[in-house]
DNA sequence: GATATTATTCGTAATTTTGCGAACAACGAA
DNA sequence: TTCGTTGTTCGCAAAATTACGAATAATATC
């Protein structure tokens, strides 16, 4: 309570968050996790950006660790981390996770302002 | 195909996680969630940031909708948007929904390819 | 009215993000 | 070797993000 920083698992959580944190890595997310994998020039192809922009998309989904990709001369075949992205979907779940549903949120009982 | 664009549900989802992309502001959800709903000075007790930082956080939560406050002279409550929390947390859990799960996620049955 | 409390807004600075075209690297094929 | 194909990297510009202290607003109390 003094110290005062984040924990670990808020870290990746924010981590994750913020590489899903645009649409063309929304949507690049959502294209390889139907394709199974595929390579880059497929990508690029559904997507309204130039192919310098989509590969630095796909670089910071890598350094998230949400995909990976191999090369395969002359393409480089994208795949989804399936480890990582397991271990996003639990803290994504676990963040969202129903709270006990007191459903008044707030404003009805005044007395939890106790600091 | 030939548009080109993103869905409104990608950009939601991104707008969702682009909120959620950074620490502190995860620790304000996980706070409120927790608490139901408490006071700025709350939340800025048990961050590690300057008040001004801690309302600009919020004010990027309450943009994307996944907070609101209300003014409680001279304080301002703050509580999860319960109804956007829902939809947030139905589109993460969508997204993260399990695929069908032939394992082998690339590089065995290379057929797919067919652009 | 003057004062104290609470939170937002302003002004500023440093850094990061987003985007593009051009140049480059790596490889297979002619 | 020379080409053509495929992606990445470089260099740059514009915009957004993050952070802070100081100033401000809004309200209750003295």
């Amino acid at each position: 309570m003094s110290e005062k920083t984040y924990t670990s698992q808020q870290e990746q959580l924010a981590r994750f968050a913020k590489a899903m944190g645009h649409p063309a890595r929304i949507a690049i997310l959502h294209f390889l996790a139907e394709q199974q994998c595929c390579f880059f020039g497929d990508i690029h192809e559904v997507l309204p950006i130039a192919k310098a922009t989509v590969s630095q998309h796909l670089k910071e989904l890598k350094e998230a660790g949400l995909i990976q990709g191999t090369i395969e001369p002359p393409k480089v075949r994208y795949c989804i981390n399936r480890d990582n992205w397991e271990a996003a979907r639990l803290l994504f779940s676990d963040f969202y996770r129903n709270r006990d549903p007191r459903k008044e949120c707030c404003c009805d009982s005044g007395s939890n302002a106790d600091r």
